[in-house]
DNA sequence: TAGATTGTTAATCGATTAACAATC
DNA sequence: TAGATTGTTAATCGATTAACAATC
């Protein structure tokens, strides 16, 4: 199994190659790579062996192919869509960002419960009510979720995501979620890493590791 | 000096403690803990014991001393507060966000370079031009900024964000900066987490690794 | 060829956890 | 006391990296 990770770092690099084929450049190497992520060269070399594509030595790896092969590593990921769960503040945010066509994935339906949003086209995305996901779910093979709801309802429409056959979620909500099944939650809690960012800023004005040393 | 893990876990605890103490729960234990956030309770019992505070054998950890320690470790982090850099979809959602009171965290100024912006009050919060950001962290002692500028811009606003003197930046545009100043940087990069979570939701969905046994 | 880069192994590193004496 | 929980050590685990033979 491919470590997360390497997971990660892999969706940087496909970014980067892209950036390399409209710029026209040919051929790169791990170095790179690395230097461009902060990552060491064995490392880049490592990770791409996971996505089975081959460099030459002293040419390094051609740009496209590797691209094209990374692109086939993902393939259950390119082209797929994502709907967004809970059409708040936050909700709307991304709703926006999404429309906005910076990023190639496509966010093609909004669930909430309130009512009044429920049949409103909002930032260019129809929202539907949430007891119409399973249905759409089924329907438009979605897997992955972007879950906004409040702290207070976020477990129980998560179990209602699971129901209806999601297969991922991305939590923005700032609740650990407790699902036994089969799913892949990432969470993404912006209030906890900005008190982290806080920190370690904190932590960095006084210089108090210099001063140890 | 403290694992960036650890004092990730430890702002989720001080969050459950929180609530402990307003559910009027008096003591609590390092399983309870783990059990919440699924790990183990000698991760839980490592953790805290970084914050300085000790629990007692068979009565386990009083929730508010406990609480009122773990205030005191993120000392340089409480009551602080920050600062946006970069109105646009993302900043203004996350300017919502913030103002909707949910969060303890203060977002206290925005900044932006578009002279439309400046002047006006976006979701509650004053925006003023990018050059006057030197003297208002001066002025104010920020140390952390949101940063929220698009990709092609956001490597040169860094490198600006650091000659006005701030130390950490929760950085949400897609891109890697590349800055040697000590300043501590945390991505929070939303396109690659939800690709992320689409790759594994993906994976998950043929149920391969249980073929594969 | 000499020099540079690859794939891969072995060593290193750091974080997690199992285990247990000490304590109440 | 017996049972449960703590703090802490030693072992485990997994990810990272140094090193190097193979290759062009």
């Amino acid at each position: 199994m491919v470590p997360k990770k390497t997971v990660a770092r892999l969706i940087l690099y496909k970014r980067f190659l892209k950036q390399l084929i409209d710029d026209g450049v040919k051929n790169t190497y791990s170095h790179d790579i690395a230097t461009k992520f902060g990552v060491t060269a064995t490392q880049v070399r490592r990770d791409l062996m996971c996505v089975g594509y081959h460099g030459a030595s002293r040419s390094g790896y051609d740009v496209k192919k590797l691209y094209d092969e990374i692109l086939r590593f993902f393939i259950n990921t390119e082209g797929k869509d994502v709907v967004l769960v809970g059409v708040g503040n936050l909700g709307r945010a991304l709703l926006s960002y999404f429309s906005g066509g910076k990023s190639h994935i496509r966010v093609v339906a909004a669930f909430d419960n309130d009512e009044h949003k429920v049949g409103r086209v909002i930032c260019g995305c129809r929202c539907y009510h949430i007891n119409e996901l399973k249905d759409f779910v089924d329907k438009n093979k979605i897997h992955t979720v972007m879950l906004c709801a409040p702290a207070t309802a976020a477990q129980d429409i998560a179990v209602q995501l699971i129901k209806s056959g999601v297969k991922g979620i991305l939590n923005f909500s700032p609740v650990r979620l407790n699902l036994s099944a089969d799913v892949y939650i990432e969470d993404f809690d912006i209030t906890m890493n900005l008190e982290k960012v806080m920190f370690f800023a904190g932590s960095n004005t006084g210089f108090e590791e210099k001063i140890n040393v």
